[in-house]
This record gives structure tokens, C-alpha cells and sequence, in this order.
DNA sequence: ATAAATCTACGAATGTATTCGTACAATGCA
DNA sequence: TGCATTGTACGAATACATTCGTAGATTTAT
């Protein structure tokens, strides 16, 4: 059976403003822009415009019974990001995932913790 | 000190190109036109305009000498891999590199070989 | 030498992302 | 009530990626 979204394609617009919905569940464009605005500089109607776009895609609902609409996403965080790394995987690392793996940690410096985890992560997986 | 190429951001079309250049080093258009064909359909000319922008930017050079021209990536695979991970990371995983990392490992199954290389990587960069 | 094949250059069409201005409706407040 | 603020809708401009057709030069093979 497939499970609806195949072709999850947001722009980079558009992640930045799904993140800003994955994390705060409802939110409104001025909301929304508020955020964006500390990051670039964008007008106003531009993230309206944006975050309508969005859903005629589908990719957020939208709430219109009152003057100021309310959005929240409609695309799954983590089938999104994982759509997103397979590409990656694909198209930049030739289909190698620990190649990207390796590239990642040795230059986004990450925390003890975070090794970790990951370390805590690959026993479980290497247990399967 | 800067290092060059800031704003490194080639094109999905662009990157199944440097996929090739890098890989085989110097090509015709022709040649990595014959390899594009496996996977996608498009016609000679696409390919032979994809090269000419992809020179008009500076991501390849060309020797012209000859009637068949010869290309060669200029921008480097692991620089460009590099940009292009951190990008992702910050753009769809909040700047977590652990967060991408398990992603990519969750999904993608890599082989056991694949997963203790990244252990031992992971090892020596505790003790760092 | 002539015709076929191969190659580059160029321009144009199409699609999509991004940005913003303007118009107009609803709301809040003096 | 009347004006300022806030919001949506819509259209258009701009930029860029992608695709392909056609023209003309060069090379190859007959």
C-alpha cells in the first residue's frame, strides 16, 4: 500500500516556514512572519502570500472562520525530513548513507551528548 | 580568511552532473549525456545547455581546443557535500546533526560494514 | 568530394519560486 | 460614527531552472 506523499518537494520557503509550524502547532501569517523577519526580510503580504500557496499545495490547513485565518501543517515532520535526507543521500552522496553520515558529524561539531545518542543508536540498530 | 565558494548551490540537474564529474574526472558532453539517459529522459541538447551554464557559473571548466569539448568539475565533491549537508541540517533539522544523522540512519539501512565505520568515526572523534 | 553524423551556439518557451503593490473587507478605537 | 489598523485576495514583475528546436561548423566515412 502507498502512503499518499510521494513527491514531498517544500522549497526552502517553505521548510522555513513548516518548521515554524512543526514547532508551534497553530499559528497565524503575522505570527509566522514575525519569526521569519528575525532571519530575512521579507514583506508581509510576501509570507501571506507564501503560507496561501502552501495550502492551496496541501501542505498546511487553514482555518477561516474568522478574520484572521489559522494555519497548521499538513505534512508529517519526520516523513518529511526523511524524504528529504533520502534525496540528499541520493543525489549528493551517490545512495551512500554513511558517507553523508560521516560528512555530517565531522563538520557540524556535535555535542558529547549527541555523540551519544548516536553511538546508543547504532547498538540498537546493529541488534536487529 | 575566507574560503571562496560561499554561496555554493548547484541545481539538482547540475549535481546529477558533478556526480559524473567527479567520478570520471574529464568528459564530453556526449559522455555524460549517455550516463544522464539511464535515469532520466531528455534530449542531447539539454544535457550540452545544462554544461554551458554550469561553465558560464564556474562549476566546471572546459577545454576547447578540440571540435568535442572536455569538461572537469571545479568545485570540489567534498566541499560542495559539506555545504550542502549543513544546509539540510539547518534548514530542515533545526540545526541538529544528531537529529539528521539518526534520520538518515533509520531510514536508509546501511550495511553492518557501513555502521562500524561510523562507530569507529564516531570513536575517534570522542577522543579528540 | 560529397553526404551523413556529430558538435556547439543560441534563442525561445515553459514552469515554478519569490517578492511586492494595490484593492478592499473587517476590526478596533477615539 | 469615522478613521487607523490589520487582514486577505489577487495580479503582476522578476528571477531562475529546464527543455528543446534550429542553424551552422567540423569531422568522418563512403
Amino acid at each position: 500500500m502507498m502512503t499518499g506523499a510521494i513527491d514531498i518537494k517544500p522549497t526552502e520557503s517553505e521548510l522555513e516556514i513548516l518548521q515554524i509550524l512543526w514547532e508551534k502547532e497553530r499559528c497565524t501569517v503575522r505570527e509566522v512572519h514575525e519569526i521569519l523577519e528575525k532571519n530575512k526580510d521579507a514583506g508581509y503580504t510576501t509570507t501571506l502570500k507564501l503560507m496561501q500557496i502552501m495550502h492551496e499545495k496541501g501542505l498546511v490547513s487553514r482555518d477561516t472562520s474568522a478574520k484572521t485565518h489559522i494555519y497548521k501543517a499538513l505534512v508529517n515532520q519526520q516523513k518529511t525530513q526523511q524524504h528529504l535526507v533520502s534525496r540528499m543521500i541520493n543525489n549528493v552522496f551517490n545512495g551512500s548513507a554513511s558517507r553523508m553520515v560521516m560528512q555530517a558529524l565531522g563538520n557540524h561539531k556535535a555535542s558529547k551528548e549527541e555523540l551519544d545518542a548516536i553511538k546508543q543508536y547504532l547498538d540498537d540498530l546493529s541488534k536487529k
